[in-house]
Order: C-alpha cells, then structure tokens, then sequence
DNA sequence: TCGAAGATTGTCT
DNA sequence: GACAATCTTCGAG
C-alpha cells in the first residue's frame, strides 16, 4: 500500500469547530486534547489539513521559554488575546509557528502545534513543499506545517473558531498511546515535560525516545 | 542605531 | 552531528 492510500485507509475524521471553553482551560490539558484535532487552512490556492500529532505547552510569564517571559510587546500581543486565537510568529528568518492561544484572557499561555498528520490537500503541500519526498516529510516539524498549510503572518491574532484558519475535534487519542518529553529546541527549562506527541506516529518531528513518560 | 538571540530546517560530511 | 541560511524582535547604549 502506498502512503496516500495508507492516510486514506485510516479515514481520520474532522468534526465540528472546537468552541471557546476547550481553550480556556489549563494549558497542558488543552495541549494533550489537541492531539487528534484537525487543524484546516483554507487560502486562494484551496485548503489543506492535517492532524495534530505533536504539541507543546507554554505557560505564560512565569515559564523562561515562553515568549510571554518578557511582558507583553508588539510581538507577543496575540497571546494576551482571547483563548482560541492563532499566535504566529517569525523565526529564524524563514519559518513560521503557529501557537493556539489558551486560558482565560491576560494570562498569555499557549500550546505550539508542532506536527501534522496530512489529511486533506496533500497535493496542495506537496506543491508547497516540493522538498518533501514522503508524505510524512511534509508536516513533521512547526515550520515544515506552516509552509505546507500556507500559514504566515497574515493568520496572527486570527480566531480558530471561523475564517481561514480552523480547528476541529477528531478522534480523540487514547491515553496509552500519548508519550510526554521536554520540550524540543529550547535553552531554557529545557528539561520541562511539556510536549505531547503520538506514540509511534511518524509524522512527528523527533520520537518520543526512552525517556518519555506515558500520557499525563 | 546596533548587535545578539532565536519554540527551525536542509545540506553536507 | 555540525553548520549555514535568514530576518524579526528586543534590549542596550
């Protein structure tokens, strides 16, 4: 069976928009519910999709890795906005990241959305990523996602409950197959387990590896 | 105004 | 595994 024909023969579902409430919430459970939702993003070229797979909380001020860390700027705005909008951000000069923005407004947490499952429009990433050669190659990375579902600048402070960018409830994850980690890339509270992925999915960007706990 | 850092990725060895 | 690419953001002076 080819990969197409695998992703097709798994038949993920897309329900209905996720509301407000399951946003505002603690920010690491919102993290580990996401795994499973469908993420959509419709632009002139058409819409693409994927399922989440790999996410990573941060929790506000208090948390050094947090862009929130340095106070509210120009930059870390979105993440003081209501619970259920986009924070994308520029980094390293060429990629995006795309954040869902979580708890109740003033507190500026939020959970990065850090690998997809392709769903639908794989034709459409493909074409935005023609460096991909594996289906797996195309959403397995934050950076990787935003230039497979065309997402960028113009997605900042959006909401995800209508407009371009959505998210969706999917078949929930059982328990047994979420591992927790570090988070990944960062320098500080490195050692954090904040990071929720799939288990032998291999669509995520970096396995869970040995020392990964289950669920949480 | 300037310089350094950065939640990444792709290429090369 | 090492490293370059690339540019926004923000703190320091």
């Amino acid at each position: 069976m080819n990969e197409d024909a695998a992703l097709a023969a798994r038949r993920p579902r897309a329900g209905p928009v996720l509301p407000r409430e399951f946003f505002d919430r603690e920010t690491e459970i919102v993290a580990r519910d996401l795994l499973g939702a469908v993420l959509s993003c419709r632009t002139a070229d058409g819409t693409a999709s994927g399922v989440i797979v790999e996410t990573e909380a941060y929790l506000g001020e208090h948390d050094p890795a947090c862009h929130a860390a340095v106070g509210r700027t120009r930059r870390t705005a979105p993440l003081y906005g209501v619970p259920g909008s986009a924070y994308v951000y520029f980094i390293y000069g060429m990629y995006w990241c795309v954040n869902a923005v979580t708890r109740a407004e003033g507190l500026p947490s939020a959970v990065l959305i850090r690998a997809l499952e392709p769903f639908t429009g794989l034709d459409l990433m493909r074409s935005r990523r023609p460096r991909a050669r594996r289906a797996a190659d195309l959403c397995n990375g934050p950076g990787k996602l935003c230039l497979a579902l065309g997402i960028g600048a113009e997605h900042n402070g959006l909401s995800l409950q209508r407009g371009a960018l959505t998210l969706h409830a999917g078949d929930r994850v059982p328990d047994g197959d979420v591992a927790v980690t570090p988070r990944v890339g960062i320098t500080r509270a490195a050692e954090w387990p904040l990071r929720w992925l799939v288990r032998g999915n291999l669509h995520v960007s970096r396995p869970a590896g040995r020392g990964a706990t289950d669920r949480s």
